[in-house]
Formats: C-alpha cells, sequence, structure tokens
DNA sequence: ATTCATTTTTAGCCGTGGCTAAAAGATAAT
DNA sequence: ATTATCTTTTAGCCACGGCTAAAAATGAAT
C-alpha cells in the first residue's frame, strides 16, 4: 500500500504536468507550493518518489512522472473525481465543499467501493467541475477546453469546466449563475487587466473580474453563423 | 485533530471496556492483542491517552476513559456504524464487507458527511449487525442482548444483533438465512463444547457450532405461554 | 517467604514525512 | 568574468507510531 502522502504528491505532480499551463516544467519549487510544504521537504520526497520509479528527477532542472507514476496518480485522481460527483448527487453536497471532502476520502476508499459509486453514478466520465474522469484502465480525456479570459469578445460559449481550487470562487459563481452547461459571451473587455462584460444565459450582463474568468473554461459555439434572417 | 492512531486506540478501548465480557478490566495486553500491535505499543499509547487526559491508567493494573476520551470513542464508533449501514442499505454491500472498509472511512469523514449519511438514512439507531448507533451527543443504548449460547433450550428467540469481528463467520450466517429479526430456537445441546441444534425461522433445523452461537445475540419471546388450544 | 512464570514497562531502535539553516548549483546582470 | 540572486539540495533536527530486547512489577505455587 502507498502512503497518502506518496498518492498526493503524485497527484499533485500530475496535475502540475498536464495542468492549466502545460508548457512549463515540473520544479521542486512549484510543487512545494502546491503541496504546502517547504522547498526541502518536496526535495526529499521527490528523491523518495525517483528511487521508487514513479518520476524521473534530474535534480535542479525538475521531475517528470513514469507511465507507473501516472497510472497511480490517474487512479487517485480518479477517486476524486468519483467522489466529489457522488457527494453532490447523491449526498447533495454544495458544489464548493466536494472538493475538501474528496481530497480526505480519495486515500481510504477501495477498489470495491469506487466500482460502487461508478455504477451508481452510471459510470460517468464528466466530473462535478467538468473535469474528466480517468477509467479505470488510466484513459483520460484531455481535449483541451479554451479559457474564458482568451474567448473573442462576441464569441457565444458554453461553460464545459471550473477550476476547484477556490471554494470561495465557485461559491461567488454559482451565485451568479455560472454552471456547467450555462452559456456565456464576452461583451466588453476592460484595458489593463479590467473586467470583463459578460452576457450569461443570453440574457442578464454582468461584470466579471479576469482572476475569475481565468478559472472558467469553455467550449465556443459552434461557428458562429450570424443570424440568418 | 486527533491522529488515526488514537482514534483506534480510543474505539477499541472502547469496545473492551462495554463489550462482550463487561467484567474484566482492560489491560495492556488486551488492547495489543486487540489493535494487533506490541505490547510496548500499546503501552507507550496508553501513556500518551493518559497524558492528553483521554483515559486514567494505573500502571500495571489497567485503563478507563475519561468522559473525554469516552465521547471520541462513542464519536467514532457513530461513525463507523453509519458507514456501515450507508455502506449496506445505499451502495448495496454484503454483510461481511462492511466492517472493513467503514475501518478505514470512519477517520476520514467530516461532521458534514456524518450528517448527510445519518439523514439519507432516516436517522437509524440500530446498525448493519444490530450494533446500537450512539447518538450525536453521545448516548447510546446500551441495553445487552442475551448470547445464543446461553438461551434455553426450548426457548423461542429472536436474533437482534451479530458480531461483526469475523468475515467469513458472517458469511456463513448468511448462508444459513441467520439476520437480523431471524427467529431461532435451540433444540438440543450436544455435551462437551458440541454443537447446537437450532430450529431457524420455525422452520428448518441445522447444526451450529458454539463458536458460531458465541456469536449471536437474541432477544427472547416475550413468555412462553404455551400453546394455548 | 521465596521462587518462577507472566505481564507490563523501559530503553533504545527504525521509517515516515515534516521542519530550519546552511551549502551548493543555476541564472541573470553588470 | 565576476558578482548577486534565486532555487535546490544537503545536513540535521523533530514527532509519530511502530518494533525488539531487557528490566521490573505482579501474582501464583511451592
Amino acid at each position: 500500500m502507498l502512503s497518502q502522502a506518496v498518492e498526493d504528491y503524485l497527484k499533485t505532480i500530475y496535475k502540475l504536468q498536464n495542468g492549466e499551463s502545460t508548457t512549463a516544467k515540473v520544479t521542486t519549487s512549484l510543487i512545494a507550493e502546491r503541496m504546502e510544504v517547504a522547498p526541502a521537504s518536496a526535495t526529499s520526497m521527490i528523491k523518495k518518489l525517483a528511487q521508487m520509479r514513479l518520476l524521473r528527477h534530474t535534480p535542479y532542472r525538475g521531475v517528470e512522472l513514469t507511465p507507473a507514476g501516472e497510472n497511480i496518480a490517474l487512479e487517485v485522481i480518479r477517486h476524486h473525481r468519483l467522489l466529489e460527483l457522488y457527494l453532490s448527487e447523491a449526498l447533495g453536497y454544495p458544489w464548493d465543499q466536494v472538493d475538501a471532502e474528496a481530497d480526505r476520502l480519495e486515500h481510504a476508499i477501495s477498489e470495491e467501493f469506487e466500482d460502487r459509486i461508478d455504477q451508481a453514478l452510471g459510470y460517468p466520465r464528466i466530473g462535478a467541475h467538468g473535469e474528466p474522469i480517468p477509467t479505470k484502465q488510466g484513459d483520460i480525456d484531455t481535449s483541451p477546453y479554451q479559457c474564458l479570459a482568451q474567448l473573442p469578445v462576441g464569441r457565444a460559449a458554453v461553460i464545459r469546466r471550473v477550476s476547484d481550487r477556490n471554494p470561495e470562487m465557485l461559491r461567488y459563481m454559482e451565485s451568479m449563475g455560472l454552471k456547467l452547461g450555462t452559456s456565456i459571451e464576452i461583451r466588453e473587455k476592460e484595458p489593463f487587466k479590467g473586467p470583463l462584460l459578460v452576457k450569461i444565459d443570453r440574457d442578464r450582463t454582468h461584470s466579471l473580474s479576469l482572476e475569475v474568468a481565468d478559472h472558467i473554461f469553455v467550449e465556443a459555439d459552434i461557428q458562429n453563423t450570424p443570424p440568418a434572417d
């Protein structure tokens, strides 16, 4: 059995590697920051994981998961996302609380539990915040959605994923009626990192900080043929 | 936050104190045996718990939980029993698997989770194997049922609780149709720790080892007025 | 009362996963 | 090229919760 710490590091590294900003290499300090530990602690865990052949480490350069390490990370992420969805669907948890609860449960559940909630949910492929749920075999849908902040003005889109990192932000989004499937369009972009003016549900207009827009991911509507009448 | 180890020791000590054989005092070796650790390990944890004022320890004599320690134990037990019932009722877990899964989950769930499954189950007072579920306030029903092995021959009774310690035994019981609410009566007791002959469901007869009968607890029927006709 | 067996405790070790402080390597700027 | 800065690693510490081996206390049996 792998320790909770090992699982958490692998999950974090996987997300950094395949996450938001795809390009950057995964450094010790990045890992330390996300794990909320001192850099020295990250270094020693990295050495341990390298020795377990779960990642490759080029000293002073960064890390890269091996297929073995990636598989474990994906198992943990699968647990996490199935749990989040289960908490939300079966137990009525609010959007912003599922992440914290799943963070603790993901290390405690058995394969049996995983299978049973998977079944209870109807073998879902998409999690509570729109994240893809890896299969038991470790396949994961990696098609990236576009960040709302990058969406061109006037292009209609639908919210497909939100970042679950900040519960407060999730509550704020919810209060505006922003959820998965909500249609959204940018009306104006203020300069100097200014806020956006967005139209929500083709209905009401709202002002939105770039900070928030960076945590919303959308799918642009199929080509915007201007209304044909 | 209390560590998993602390919670596990308190739970174990509570069960030894208020459990099967009520009389005996709770010794280091008993605790060590139940926890499956070396006696020396138990000693050092006992010292730690005593210092935390969760139990009183008379060296070489045994331990006794303080009210504070008992409260924590009851919280853990509440988690455990609610989880067992939830796994069984909501996720269709078999009888013999809920204990092991709950043992891991009981330390990971939040108050929120506890409340939500409590509600989903309709605020049950009795667990999957007939154990009383402590309330959030730490009240627990302590009325003891009679052990099947002690039931007089010919006295009809109903199964109210079974020990969950041995999954194999639970599977065996299930295979005989022995579950909570099943009516049972001893027909014969063979001497020399011999097996019992029991009538199940007023229907079929079965032979049963004393070993098994020791793990079944029953409520004798209201006074056996012999059939009045 | 003394001896012997058993139980409990102490002493001292280990791995895990944190930490800080100091050293070493990488990077950028003069 | 050298210096200054920043990142990473090393060294050495700590608490936790296990362990074994040895010592001490208890209790039973002569």
